[in-house]
DNA sequence: TAAATGGTTCGACTATGGTCGAACTATGAA
DNA sequence: TTCATAGTTCGACCATAGTCGAACCATTTA
């Protein structure tokens, strides 16, 4: 009964309220300070000093001291693909709990998942990208093709930049809305940072929803849309 | 705060060390009895009969009453799949806790994943069967070539019948030793079977461990190197 | 220096929930 | 029928761990 990796150790880590709380928070990718964290998990700084403290020491967060603030962010994507396949599972699971108010919609269609754009939108962005023929697999992995990297420098991005982090460059993600995967990796990261830059984007700060301007959204979906 | 589904309730649900085991012995795919899943988790009938029922009514398992007997199985591949990465960040994570054995070696080298063959030698055969091109993607979703189809035909199985079931045909499902995708879906089953059928390989039914015989392992190194 | 803000540590309280013994139901065998 | 095995339910016990108040460091600002 021994085997294998011991499951149950970070499944309750994450299974406590408060400490989902942080995790879910954590998931924009922004790195967050402990009095902001306590905020939102909805519990004290001294409880959320605890929680981080557990959640550092297991392995699912990084903190970072600085000056009088500690900023605390996920410890790995692939800590984020854990969660987001938990959220999928807990979607669909969870019975009733699935009554879509106004803001949850929001949320389907467009959010922040560590960094990179997820929901509705993420998923058709990835889509396009894996129909033109921007990304594809070499084995196991996603890459970006030749052309992918044209397109994307054409975008006003600079991979030499990125290609320096030892972080994938590219990643899929399961969507847990979506059901269906999108575009993980620094790649989608600096494309949400670019789509902020040009206007066509901003995150809301409280939630995790990436909010659209109307020329935005346009302009993007002739970016996914695309004649072919 | 309450920003997407309700991801505490099922990890706590996992994060329980009995119910983790009895999760874990059912990653072998095969239908338990409450009793079975008693030993395996170390506790007793009453304690386990209690833990079947939250594991059920949270969407984990799904239990079949066949005379005096409750199967119990995972409820979804999904469910398998959220398991094998907790596992991943579980060992990569759990600082200390990787001290290989010798059955670990054995873990590490050839399991079964839900029905399918995992480790070393389940990456094996995924890299192989992309590589030859009989998988494929199409999207996001995995698919099974003509070429591929062929060759599965020619070894002796009969995908018509397969085709029935409304269980995706193919599936990549992460490794948590070998950090890399191997073949998941009614394929990824039916292939393990006929791998048994052959007489190749054997489940030890008490560990998650695939024994190969050395005929069997050198014909499926045969199979998994090719000429190409 | 003092005051204020951000975090941590300690201790005590409390409750949730895992555990088992015992009694009970249900199915199968003799 | 009686006996045995498989599971469930109930009740009581107990430990783990989440919670906060209070006191304590540390850093920045006045």
């Amino acid at each position: 009964m021994k085997d294998g990796p011991d499951i149950a150790r970070i499944a309750a880590l994450i299974g406590d309220p408060a400490r989902a709380n942080i995790l879910t928070a954590l998931m924009s990718g922004k790195a967050l300070t402990a009095t902001e964290l306590a905020r939102e998990a909805g519990v004290t700084l001294q409880t959320t000093s605890g929680h981080l403290a557990k959640l550092e020491r297991g392995g699912l967060t990084r903190a970072l001291k600085q000056g009088r603030h500690k900023y605390v962010s996920l410890a790995d994507d692939e800590v984020a693909r854990v969660l987001e396949a938990l959220m999928g599972l807990a979607a669909k699971a969870g019975h009733l709990r699935t009554r879509t108010g106004p803001r949850d919609e929001a949320l389907r269609k467009a959010r922040v998942c560590y960094n990179h754009l997820a929901g509705d939108m993420g998923t058709r962005l990835y889509d396009r990208f894996i129909v033109r023929g921007y990304l594809g697999r070499d084995g196991e992995s996603l890459i970006l093709t030749g052309s992918g990297a044209a397109f994307v420098r054409d975008f006003g991005i600079d991979l030499d930049a990125l290609d320096k982090g030892r972080a994938p460059l590219c990643r899929d993600c399961l969507d847990w809305s979506e059901r269906r995967a999108h575009l993980a990796g620094s790649l989608g990261r600096v494309l949400l940072t670019r789509f902020e830059e040009l206007g066509w984007a901003r995150r809301d700060p409280a939630t995790r929803v990436v909010h659209f301007s109307q020329s935005g959204e346009s302009q993007f979906d002739r970016l996914v849309q695309g004649v072919t």
